[in-house]
DNA sequence: TTTTCATTTCGTTGCGTGGCGAAATGTGAT
DNA sequence: ATCACATTTCGCCACGCAACGAAATGAAAA
């Protein structure tokens, strides 16, 4: 019971379900992830981390980068994975979420690593000198 | 996304799982969930609101009473029912509760209403006078 | 009608956790 | 060796929520 609870528990989290669902279709480094989510490193780690500590996601180091995805293995055993594929494939957010991924891996990586997002409420007028790439930030 | 996750975030906590799968089996009236989990009737009743409104579960009025179960229709819509279920089997805690609810479903129920379980820790000797009658709690 | 009592609602408290920035870590480049 | 930089760890704050007791609700009994 306990690990089926902190199964639950790990996926009942927005930012961790978009990154499962992410991650279930590609490998991501993890500033991608940064960039698709639009948060802090560091909590994107720590996302990451609990993930994998609860053997959802495996990790890949390579260099600098940390590349994870979903655990094949996990998947196999936990018949949860293809009813949470079922329940989100048509969500609004999971589908921009799948967009916005597309161009991100049409990006090199240390562009990607070194991309800026713009802050919530950015306008274009304030984003002036920021780095925001191609995306819809502002 | 949002249904979802809140299907996720209802059933991670561990007081709800166990309501889940008592509810599974049985239709049980409040004050047989209150005795089987230990807690205040208005933590209990929370909890059930909670899985009210997402829908996992069912309720029927009767008098005084309040009946709740697992929606049937909730279980052939969603296949987590049948993971979770898959899970929690063998679990230590819920074969206790399955145990307990046993002796629950043997006593009448206004001898269940009234109830009045044992605090933490209770021992024999400090459990003078109080209506435990053959639970295990002292 | 008044009382009783199962259940729910309300108000409060303490703990868990998601968020961030700063500092630490560790690896490749210079 | 030193620098650059992707990632992680740490410390902190704000918010959400599980727990309780007390009060409110509402239906049956007296």
């Amino acid at each position: 019971m306990k690990e089926t609870l902190n199964t639950l528990k790990v996926l009942a989290e927005e930012s961790r379900l978009r990154i499962f669902m992410a991650l279930n279709e590609h490998e991501l480094c993890v500033c991608q992830i940064v960039v698709l989510l639009g948060l802090a490193a560091s909590t994107t780690s720590k996302h990451l981390a609990l993930m994998y500590q609860a053997g959802i996601i495996d990790q890949r180091k390579v260099g600098r980068w940390a590349y994870y995805q979903v655990s094949k293995t996990w998947k196999q055993q936990h018949r949860l994975s293809e009813w949470l594929v079922d329940e989100l494939a048509d969500s609004a957010k999971i589908a921009a979420d799948r967009d916005r991924l597309e161009k991100i891996l049409a990006m090199p990586l240390d562009e990607v690593c070194s991309f800026v997002a713009c802050p919530e409420n950015t306008t274009v007028d304030s984003c002036q000198g920021r780095d925001c790439g191609e995306n819809d930030c502002c």
